[in-house]
DNA sequence: CCTAACTAAACGAACGTTTAGTTAGGTAGG
DNA sequence: CCTACCTAACTAAACGTTCGTTTAGTTAGG
């Protein structure tokens, strides 16, 4: 019974973050998380401590799982740096395009997180894709503000699908603007265009 | 005693724009309301219908308030369209940075707001800054899609802020960056630099 | 037969909201 | 000038509901 036990622990973790993810803490029930999985209220806290442990491990599941396909990507060797960049740039707004729940948790987070939950998002989530972005335009872009830089590209990433559903209702809009390829294309043209 | 609703609804739209913008909407209860407003719960339903009627007429009181220092800057003539690109950046960068109300509680929208909202949220905050932030780029850099660049503009700035916290935990920051003149500088590099 | 995984039921607290009554300032009639 | 009254702005108290959580008991596999 043992693996009953990791088996309803990962289901409630992966049903629960899409709830936290849509809803926020405050509007998800623990009725409401136990209604989602056939589960009585209390079967809950054979799982998890208490509201506030299960939140936190609905970070630490969603950060872990998501985060490992940039790590991947990062991983690769014997490209040139303009391929990595590329790699990298496409693989980070993929991920952020098409993984609502993982999104949305981290827009959560900016907004309501504690220092200590900021600190786990700032190592788990971005120090190393932070890291990469600046190696790779300390090559490729020697001119500029690196740190600027790497940040500059991340924002624009996150705040390109944080904006979507405004950015679709202003002049000049194009449902190719939504895709990953195109964002990659143009962040990299913005970054990398010298002076 | 005409006057004093008035004041009391004026007085308790920022009050509570306060409360809203850090916690959100669900963690804020109507008594925690009234007792930052030093009232009883019941005296809130005197000037507003219900908590949602209250939420949408703050987000109208700071909508309104908040973006009026930028339109004051695109009525500027007599510029070079240079010097309005950057005098429009640095009042967008300024209010962003400055005004953690207005700027918490547009994430907030962003993640939790209706159709509705959205398109109050388009019309009434962002059109405006996306069209003047178009037209600029239209004459200042020609070669580029302005609808991305706008738009990344726009999110460069609101995601430089959002994303403050973790930004001064990242190697290679400097208390500089912080600064919406630095901002400004750096978001007009990038955008402004040609091929 | 033991223990892990659950259910049924309830706890007190807090929630949004309503009802009934009170207060205070403006106003009209004498 | 005074008084009687009206109404807007409030308070005190309670409504029923939902919240997070706990307790006691049940079930089923090793």
């Amino acid at each position: 019974m043992a693996r009953a036990q990791t088996d309803t622990r990962t289901r409630l973790l992966e049903l629960t973050a899409e709830l936290f993810a849509e809803l926020g803490y405050a509007a998800v029930s623990m009725r409401e998380i136990a209604r989602a999985a056939a589960l009585t209220p209390a079967a809950l806290y054979r799982h998890f401590a208490d509201k506030d442990a299960l939140y936190e491990a609905v970070l630490e599941h969603v950060y872990r799982s998501r985060t490992q396909a940039l790590h991947a990507v990062l991983a690769m060797d014997g490209q040139s740096n303009a391929d990595m960049l590329r790699g990298f740039v496409m693989a980070f707004a993929g991920i952020v395009a098409n993984d609502k729940i993982f999104s949305r948790l981290l827009h959560r987070e900016l907004l309501d997180g504690s220092a200590a939950r900021m600190q786990r998002l700032s190592t788990q989530v971005f120090q190393e894709t932070f890291d990469s972005f600046a190696t790779l335009l300390r090559a490729l872009a020697p001119g500029r503000d690196h740190h600027f830089t790497a940040n500059a590209m991340i924002t624009i990433i996150l705040g390109h699908y944080e904006c979507a559903v405004i950015r679709r209702s202003l002049p000049g809009y194009l449902p190719i603007h939504d895709s990953p390829d195109f964002l990659a294309d143009h962040v990299i043209k913005l970054v990398l265009t010298g002076p």
